[in-house]
DNA sequence: CTAAATTTGTCATTTATTGACAAGGTAATA
DNA sequence: TATTACCTTGTCAATAAATGACAAATTTAG
């Protein structure tokens, strides 16, 4: 998958055959709301992520790793991030683990 | 480096003998606050990036990789995203890139 | 042309972030 | 143990950002 998150939606409706109104219902949402979010002028809101996930009967694990990944994504383009932000974050995931492996 | 971005502000402000007072002053905010800051329970404000660079002579581009490494390490961590993500949105960079160079 | 679908613009409401400051805690020192 | 400097925590009003809602275009398909 290699498009944004809402050209990742758009794709999963039209295949559906479903209008933005009927998805949007789906979604408990505004269906000019949805047109902006599959559009890239609103971002998709992470409270609905179930719902999203029910509707296509999508893997939530899957559906998380586009989301954020588009949300990476974007704060690095935005910002020309180079790439080792990716590595550091890696990093730093890990440190967070291990870190509360220690608590627990 | 492999710390949280508040750990990071800490170490490079007791390595210089600043107290929190004084760093404050010199990114424009409440002693207090840098304080939940470096403990990791606020989050620093972009917008501060260059100061912060500025106080210490940090070279911007690596400043942001710890930066933004840090921020998608902590949404990683917790909404438990598998590392595919950072995979994910290394391609997703890559294709708006691509689409910003169409429209150039 | 018409009707359905989509897009765009706007704005009040809600939610999240920030700035500011007081109060409390800790550590070192006289 | 009093003083001082430094750090931490709690709170809350002010500010900023995200969201919901709806009207008004615009586009698309028949």
């Amino acid at each position: 998958m290699k498009a944004t998150f809402g050209e990742y939606i758009r794709q999963l409706r039209t295949d559906k055959g479903l209008t933005l109104t009927e998805l949007a219902a789906l979604l408990k949402l505004d269906s000019a709301n949805l047109s902006k979010i599959e559009n890239g002028k609103r971002e998709f809101d992470e409270k609905r992520l179930d719902k999203l996930a029910n509707a296509f009967e999508l893997d939530f694990e899957k559906l998380k790793v586009e989301y954020f990944g588009d949300q990476f994504a974007k704060k690095m383009y935005a910002y020309n991030c180079s790439s080792e932000t990716l590595m550091v974050a890696e990093e730093k995931v890990n440190y967070l683990k291990s870190i509360n492996v220690k608590q627990a």
